[in-house]
DNA sequence: ACAAAAGTGTTGCCAGTACACCCATGA
DNA sequence: TCATGGGTGTACTGGCAACACTTTTGT
């Protein structure tokens, strides 16, 4: 059990679903690769773990240098370890997703010109490298179970929100389309959120209450 | 990206939490170590991984080869990446849950006499090496919010079971007590199980009618 | 006044729960 | 015949789904 020899060695890279919320869409951050090979192609943001850095400090880091968020909510998501995912070379991807509110995105520090990134639907992704287009599905998926079971949508939502925007983006998620009013009943009766008193005037229509996540409530599941 | 050096190189080991059914109880299978540190201590099966090798690969030969069971069901559980929860050597941990019958475990074959192996009761587990105690237990955790939401348990009992048979392992897993009459209710409208016809005798008390899941039935949640 | 979008109330159904009685066997 | 444990039926309840009308704004 504590031999170890040349084989024993691996090199391992943290991927990262980043979701947010852009103008009530919900977007994935992809980079854009550039070099061969796949060059101009979109990857998922993350880096090769070093060994002296957990998975969690070193996706952690990554993000704060390379997308300028520094309070990234993040879970772990599956490992892919199929021999080829990668050519030419053995990497191990350990996945995360994470989920940032767009406010926190705009007031994001400062990261390095060189990299190209932009915000995708989740509907409308472009090619990616390698399998991460896999990685990207298993992510959404992951994403939508557990919405079901727990409150971490939350995490997209720390500002004022209106019943409505979060409805849009759960219909998003779950891939299917909600009733309006069943939808306020479950938020309102399970104590989720409070109104915030304020309303989201000057649309065309009657203006929706703003509302927020409150403090207290506390993830249901682990996984 | 591309760019490597001594430092992206790491030891990854893969670790097992098998769950199998002996004599009613919910038991994890764990080896006992042979030398220091922590020498006769408990400890869950794996090995490091090469490589050469998927993760999946790698957790499955190494099964079959120590425990001898070549139809084991697994999942991925979390990764545990903490620099120092292994002393000196720097080791992250992929681990796995894997659920076996207790016909496949008596039908098991051939595993070398060198490894003390024992199946304890996920209640009373003995004190085991680094952070396995803290694996066993998200383990046991993942178990419990799968089975809430799919019929994963299934791979315990391929062969006939009875209903309280089947009811004592979810009140084992779940940690709380059913009603006999809404569980068995529940299975039967689901049609996830089917009558085989036969019973058990030869016990006190009115036999009870032995069951098998059915063939046809999907797991609903990937998560 | 009209259009657009948000807010509200009622009803029915199904799943889960609580609970009491009967049945088949071994001793 | 009694003890033991398994099988069955009923009534209640709460959550989810289906559905139509009213309210508040901008134009």
């Amino acid at each position: 059990m504590n031999n170890y020899n040349n084989d024993s060695y691996n090199i391992i890279e943290t991927l990262i679903s980043i979701f947010t919320i852009e103008k009530g869409e919900v977007k994935i951050l992809l980079f854009r690769k550039k070099n061969e090979p796949y060059k101009g192609y979109w990857m998922l943001p993350g880096k090769v773990l070093n060994n002296n850095e957990s998975l969690e400090e070193n996706i952690s880091d990554y993000v704060l240098e390379n997308c300028g968020f520094s309070n990234l909510y993040i879970e772990q998501c599956l490992v892919f370890s199929d021999i080829d995912r990668v050519p030419d070379k053995r990497v191990i991807a350990t996945t995360c997703i994470g989920l940032i509110d767009s406010k926190s995105v705009e007031l994001k520090q400062e990261i390095p010109d060189s990299i190209e990134s932009e915000w995708f639907n989740i509907l409308t992704i472009p090619k990616t490298i390698y399998d991460h287009d896999e990685i990207i599905k298993k992510s959404i998926e992951y994403l939508k179970n557990k919405i079901i079971n727990s409150n971490i949508l939350k995490m997209l939502f720390p500002s004022d929100f209106t019943l409505p925007e979060l409805q849009k983006v759960y219909e998003q998620i779950l891939d299917k389309e909600l009733d309006r009013r069943n939808f306020r009943k479950k938020f309102v009766s399970q104590g989720l959120i409070e109104d915030t008193g304020y309303k989201n005037e000057g649309f065309s229509g009657r203006p929706a209450k703003l509302y927020r996540f409150k403090d207290d409530i506390e993830e249901m599941n682990l996984f």
